[in-house]
RNA sequence: GCCAGGGUGGGGUAGACGGUUAUCCUAAGGGACUGUGGAUCCCUCGACCCGGGUUCGAAUCUCGGCCCUGGCCCCA
C-alpha cells in the first residue's frame, strides 16, 4: 500500500471543516486591523532563503533543480518572500503596508508533536512604519489572531537592544555565539562560551537580564542603551491596554536580522514543541535588492494552534436526503435543485436502494427526508419527513423548503 | 542525524512457548423489506507494514528498511 510522505497529514472532512473556519476566524481578526491577505508562490528561488538564514538552512529544505537547471526550494517559511513581494511590487504603495497570510511551508525535519514537513503559518508583516506603536500593534493583533482561536498562550516580549549593548565589545561572531546559547536558555553553555572568550563578567549581567521583571531593571543592568525610549514607549502602549505579557529580555532568536521588538508565545498544553507564535523588527529588503525599509510581523503555527485547542463540535447545518422510486428520479432533481437554490444542503440517493434503505440512510445523515413517489410526482407535492421527530406532511415544494429553512434559524 | 516505544481488515482489538480456515466489536455494501427509520436477524467485503534469515512450518524468533508516537539535535 502506498504510504503519504513522511511527516505529511490526510485531512478528513471534519478536520478540515475546522481547520477552515479558524483560518477564517483569524483572517477575520486580521482584517478587522487593516490587514489584507497576500499570496506567494509556494516555491521560490533558493538563494531567497539562503540570503536570508545562510547556507546552512539547505539540509533543512525541500530544494530542487528544475527543468531549466535553476535551483528552487518549497518555501520553508513566508516573511522572505513577501519581503520580496514588496520588493518586487510593494514599493510604491502608501506606507504602512499591512499583510497577512496563510500559508504551507516546508521543511524536511524530524516530525515531533506539533511538527510535521508540510505545515500551516498564518503570519503578518507590518512594513515601513518604525515605530513603537507599530511594535506594539503587531504584539496585540497577534494576541488578537491567536485569540480568536481560542487557544490561550503565555505571551513574552524583550528587545534585542540590552543585550546587544552588553555584548557590544564583541566581535559579530562571538555576538551570535553567545546569543544562541542565550537563546537556548542553555546556561551551562553560556558560562563555557564566557569563559573560553574570558568573558566571565558578563555571565551575570546576561542572566539578570533574562531575570528582569519590569523595564526599568533591564536598563539598571544594560544602561542607558539609545533605544531605550523607543522601549519604554512599546510597553508602555501594551501596559496602557492591558496586555498580559512577561517581559523578556532574555529572548534572543537566534536570528540575525531581527533588529529590535521580539517577541513569543507558548501553549501550555502542547509538547517539547510548545511555541505558538515568534516575531518582532526586522529588516530584510535591502538583502533583496530593496530600500532598507523597518518591518514588523509574526508567524503563528497553524497546527499547532489547531493541536492545541483540540478537538470541538460542528455544525453541519441543515441536511436534507432526497429519497424517491424510481418513477420519481426526474423530479427528485427537479426538487434537490430547488432546495439547493434556496442554500440547503441537499443530497439525492444515488444507490439502488429500495425506500426503506433509503429512508434509513438519510435518517443517519439529514435532518429531513423529502420522500417522492408516483403519489407526488402526480399531484406536484413533496412528502416532508422531519427525521427527528419522525413526523411528516404532504405539501407543495415551496412550503416545504420554507420549514427546512425555519428549521436552520432555530 | 540520534534515543525510546510501537505497526494485525477503513477505525478499535484478540492471538505471542513458532503449528488447522487469524478473534471479536464497529464501520461499509447487500438481503429479510419495490412507499417509510437508526432496532433485529442473515449474508458480503476486508488485515498480520515491507524485504531477507532461521525452520518441515513465522503475525509470533532474528536482521535490515519504511512509517507512526514521544523525546534529543535543530527550529528561519
Amino acid at each position: 500500500m502506498l504510504q503519504k510522505p513522511r511527516g505529511t497529514r490526510d485531512f478528513l472532512p471534519d478536520e478540515m471543516e475546522r481547520r477552515r473556519l479558524i483560518e477564517q476566524r483569524m483572517r477575520e481578526a486580521a482584517r478587522r486591523w487593516g490587514y489584507r491577505e497576500v499570496c506567494t508562490p509556494d516555491f521560490e528561488h533558493l538563494e531567497l532563503f539562503t540570503m536570508k538564514s545562510g547556507e546552512g538552512i539547505i539540509q533543512e529544505m525541500y530544494t530542487f533543480e528544475d527543468k531549466g537547471g535553476r535551483q528552487m526550494t518549497l518555501r520553508p517559511e513566508v516573511t522572505a518572500a513577501v519581503l520580496r513581494m514588496y520588493v518586487n511590487e510593494g514599493k510604491v504603495l502608501p506606507k504602512p503596508i499591512r499583510w497577512c497570510y496563510i500559508a504551507d511551508c516546508f521543511r524536511y525535519e524530524r516530525p515531533q508533536k506539533g511538527r510535521y514537513r508540510q505545515f500551516w503559518q498564518f503570519g503578518v508583516e507590518l512594513i515601513g512604519a518604525d515605530t513603537a506603536s507599530a511594535d506594539a500593534e503587531v504584539i496585540m493583533l497577534a494576541r488578537d489572531v491567536i485569540g480568536s482561536s481560542g487557544a490561550t498562550f503565555d505571551l513574552r516580549v524583550g528587545h534585542l537592544a540590552p543585550m546587544k549593548h552588553l555584548l557590544s565589545a564583541l566581535s559579530q561572531e562571538d555576538q551570535r555565539a553567545i546569543m544562541a546559547c542565550l537563546d537556548k536558555r542553555d546556561q551551562g553553555a553560556l558560562e563555557a562560551s564566557l569563559d573560553e572568550k574570558d568573558l566571565g563578567h558578563l555571565s551575570e549581567p546576561l542572566a539578570a537580564l533574562s531575570e528582569c521583571q519590569t523595564v526599568a531593571e533591564v536598563f539598571e543592568i544594560a544602561g542607558d542603551v539609545p533605544e531605550r525610549a523607543r522601549i519604554e514607549e512599546t510597553f508602555a502602549l501594551l501596559d496602557a491596554q492591558g496586555i498580559d505579557y512577561q517581559p523578556d529580555f532574555g529572548i534572543a532568536r537566534g536570528l540575525d536580522y531581527y533588529t529590535g521588538m521580539v517577541f513569543e508565545g507558548f501553549a501550555r498544553n502542547l509538547g517539547a514543541e510548545n511555541q505558538i507564535v515568534g516575531g518582532g523588527a526586522y529588516r530584510l529588503a535591502h538583502l533583496f535588492g530593496g530600500d532598507d525599509v523597518a518591518s514588523c510581523g509574526f508567524a503563528i503555527g497553524f497546527d499547532r494552534v489547531m493541536v492545541s485547542i483540540g478537538e470541538f463540535p460542528l455544525d453541519p447545518g441543515t441536511v436534507v436526503g432526497v429519497v424517491s422510486t424510481p418513477e420519481a428520479r426526474e423530479r427528485a432533481l427537479e426538487v434537490a435543485r430547488a432546495f439547493r437554490g434556496a442554500g440547503v444542503r441537499t443530497e439525492v440517493n444515488l444507490m439502488q436502494r429500495g425506500m426503506g434503505a433509503q429512508i434509513a440512510h438519510a435518517a443517519k445523515t439529514a435532518d429531513f427526508a423529502v420522500v417522492l413517489g408516483k403519489r407526488e410526482v402526480d399531484a406536484g407535492t413533496v412528502t416532508l419527513r422531519d427525521l427527528h421527530s419522525g413526523e411528516q406532511r404532504e405539501c407543495g415544494l415551496e412550503e416545504a423548503i420554507a420549514e427546512v429553512a425555519r428549521y436552520g434559524d432555530r
